[in-house]
DNA sequence: CAATAGTTTAGAACAGTTCTAAACAAATAA
DNA sequence: TTATTTGTTTAGAACTGTTCTAAACTATTG
């Protein structure tokens, strides 16, 4: 079996956060195995939090929100504003909308380009759109 | 000048909010007054206590939020999700959608059915759609 | 290794919002 | 009208998600 030279693996967790200028900590790496390991998450503060103690990481609620904020910063992470009372963190970055359950306060990923947002007028002068966010709030049937 | 009897006039503001189940106490004429009195509007409730202290209106905090989510529950207002740290209420309870200055906390109506939201997907089972929300953000350009 | 710069943490502070319970006002009954 | 009932207002306390502080700690660099 070979070992390859300079082969172009996907990045390493530790090289991901060094790339953002972050500091692969032990929290960091942890936070981050529970937020990328497992698929696209919708994860609260206070959720992932809970998530990391469940697992025996050791990781106060202060760096769980100043991790969230920094890959947020990073674009590794989305901040979804769809509950006045807590915020959602999205590990799908890409261009996507939502489904969102007012009575669970669960997200829903409504995938790829499936949403067209057709008829938006221009915005007022001197600002530019940053963003179109549709949120389809779902109520039991 | 004749007086017709039976006129069917334009409910006053007292009447509307009987026909809420509300009864028409000072307080919540006047904060209608503010909020119905002068075209669409969206207000934050410190905004809103801040106005009516600024007219000359004894009203307290509680009483603000009080009305505001009793208006809002009577089909009156709109409670519209931007903004993590603050509500915003709008008095345009029409189906229509809104711009979003992140920087300046502001929110700016697209008015009527401009928008058009296409490629939703069905809601999972036992779900039901409530509504579509859609926000433009915008930055300074 | 030492020096530096960045990170973590417990707990305090903060801000928007909700709750409490006593004073008050509108609606209704007599 | 007055008496009674029911709903409303209020100041301030409590609550809750989030941010801040500053001291202890750790990754990185020299
Ligand atoms: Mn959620
Ligand atoms: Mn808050
Ligand atoms: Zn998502
Ligand atoms: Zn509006």
């Amino acid at each position: 079996m070979p070992k390859r030279i300079r082969d172009k693996q996907a990045p390493d967790a530790s090289d991901r956060l060094r790339a953002a200028g972050l500091r692969p900590t032990r929290q960091r790496l942890e936070l981050a195995g529970l937020l990328f390991g497992m698929g696209d998450r919708h994860l609260t503060a206070e959720g992932l939090h809970a998530e990391a103690r469940a697992a025996g990481c050791k990781v106060s609620l202060a760096t769980v929100y100043n991790t969230l904020h920094q890959f947020t910063g990073a674009g590794l992470l989305r901040q979804v504003m769809v509950d006045a009372s807590r915020s959602h963190f999205d590990t799908n970055t890409g261009s996507h909308q939502h489904f969102y359950c007012e009575d669970e306060g669960r997200l829903i990923d409504i995938p790829g380009e499936a949403v067209a947002v057709s008829g938006v007028p221009k915005p007022p002068q001197g600002m530019a759109v940053d963003r179109v966010d549709v949120v389809i709030r779902l109520r039991r049937a």
